[in-house]
DNA sequence: GGGCCCGCAGGG
DNA sequence: CCCTGCGGGCCC
C-alpha cells in the first residue's frame, strides 16, 4: 500500500509526464524586467468595488498601501471615460481575499453582517455580470463568449471569485468549470487536488464531481467533500472540457491563491489568459477509495504577456514575472 | 484548525 | 422548481 505522498508523487510523476508528451514548446525563460509586471493599474472600477455586498470597505482607515506598490494587483483597464465613478472608501485599498479566516481583513467585514438579507450585492443597473468594463447597450453577454473579455487585461485582479465573476471572467462561483456547447468557457485552478501539476504554461486539472457534505438538517450546504465516487465524462463540466479538446476553443484561465504553485497568486484571483486543453483521460485520483477522476492538460497560447511567478520560499515575497521556466525545482517536501 | 451557514450561477 | 460546484465568512 502506498502512502500518500507516494500516491502523490507517482501521480504527479504520471502527469508531468503527459505535460511533457505533449511535445509544446516551452517558452523560453524570458526573464521580463520587473517592469513588465502588468497592471499596475489602480483604477478598480465600480463594478469590482461595489461588488460584495458582504464586505465592503467602510473607510480608509484600513491598509492604505497601493498605490505605489509595485504589487498592486488591481488591473482593471477600463476606458476611463467609462468608468463609473468611484464610490469613495472604496475606492482605493486593495481588498484582500480573507484568505484566512481572521486576518486584518478588519472593518471590511463587519459592515454588514446582513447574511440573511438576500438583496443584490451590485444595484441592479450596474451588475450586468457580462464584463462591466463593456457594458453598453447591446453588448454581448461575456459570461458566454470564448477567449478574452475585452477590457480585461491577462493579469487582472480580483479579491474574490464573485468579483472575478461579476467582470465575466470566470461567471461561477464556486465551480472551477464554467460550461459551454463547445467548450468551457473558463476555468479556476484553485488547488483543489494535491496531484495537478501547474508549470505555468502548462498544467494538469482535475475535473468535477464530488459528493456535497452537510448536516442533518442541510444535508448539501457544503460545497465539497471527500472523492466517493468515479468521475465520467457525462458530467456537463467534464464533457465541455472534453469538447473543448475537440473544438480547441480557447479557455479563460484564473489561478487563485490556494493554488499550491508558484504560479498562484498569493491573494484573490488573478486571471492569467488563454489556454486550450490537449488531452483529456481518466486516472485514480488522490483518494481515499481509489476514485477515478477525469483530467485535462492545458497549454497555454502564446503571445500572451508572461505569467507573473511567485517566490516560493518567501511566500508573500516578492513576485517577479517569467513566461516559462524550465527549471522546476520546486521543493518536493513531505 | 474544523464546523457550518450563506451565497450565486448554470444546467436539468 | 430542483440540484450542483476546486467560496467566503463566522463561530467554536
Amino acid at each position: 500500500m502506498l502512502s500518500y505522498s507516494q500516491e502523490r508523487d507517482a501521480n504527479i510523476a504520471r502527469n508531468k509526464e503527459i505535460l511533457a508528451s505533449l511535445a509544446v514548446e516551452k517558452l523560453k525563460p524570458t526573464t521580463e524586467p520587473k517592469e513588465t509586471r502588468r497592471s499596475v493599474q489602480k483604477k478598480p472600477k465600480t463594478s469590482n468595488v461595489g461588488t460584495a455586498g458582504h464586505k465592503r470597505k467602510t473607510d480608509a482607515d484600513s491598509d492604505s498601501d497601493v498605490d505605489e506598490k509595485p504589487r498592486a494587483k488591481i488591473a482593471r483597464v477600463a476606458n476611463d471615460e467609462n468608468a463609473v465613478p468611484q464610490p469613495e472608501g472604496l475606492a482605493e485599498g486593495r481588498r484582500r481575499s480573507s484568505r484566512i479566516a481572521g486576518k486584518p481583513v478588519d472593518a471590511l467585514a463587519r459592515v454588514e453582517q446582513s447574511r440573511g438579507t438576500p438583496q443584490p450585492m451590485i444595484p441592479e443597473d450596474q451588475r450586468s455580470g457580462r464584463g462591466d468594463t463593456i457594458r453598453e447597450q447591446g453588448s454581448p453577454d461575456h459570461r458566454k463568449t470564448y477567449g478574452a473579455i475585452p477590457g480585461i487585461e491577462v493579469g487582472s485582479w480580483w479579491v474574490s471569485r464573485e468579483e472575478c465573476s461579476n467582470d465575466a471572467v470566470h461567471a461561477p462561483w464556486v465551480g472551477g468549470i464554467a460550461p459551454g456547447p463547445d467548450g468551457a468557457y473558463s476555468i479556476a485552478l484553485s488547488g483543489g487536488y494535491d496531484d495537478d501539476v501547474d508549470d505555468g504554461y502548462a498544467f494538469t486539472y482535475t475535473g468535477a464531481g464530488k459528493d456535497l457534505k452537510g448536516t442533518k438538517a442541510a444535508p448539501k450546504n457544503l460545497r465539497t467533500a471527500e472523492q466517493s465516487f468515479d468521475q465520467s465524462f457525462e458530467h456537463n463540466h467534464n464533457k465541455a472540457l472534453k469538447r473543448s479538446v475537440e473544438t480547441g476553443k480557447p479557455i479563460r484561465v484564473i489561478r487563485g491563491f490556494k493554488l499550491r504553485s508558484k504560479y498562484g497568486p498569493s491573494e484573490g484571483y488573478r486571471y492569467d489568459g488563454l489556454y486550450v486543453v490537449k488531452k483529456y483521460w481518466q486516472e485514480k485520483g488522490l483518494n481515499k477509495g481509489g476514485f477515478l477522476v477525469c483530467k485535462f492538460a492545458f497549454v497555454r497560447l502564446p503571445g500572451q504577456p508572461p505569467i507573473t511567478v511567485k517566490d516560493m520560499d518567501g511566500d508573500e515575497a516578492d513576485e517577479t514575472t517569467v513566461s516559462g521556466t524550465e527549471s522546476d525545482a520546486e521543493g518536493d517536501e513531505d
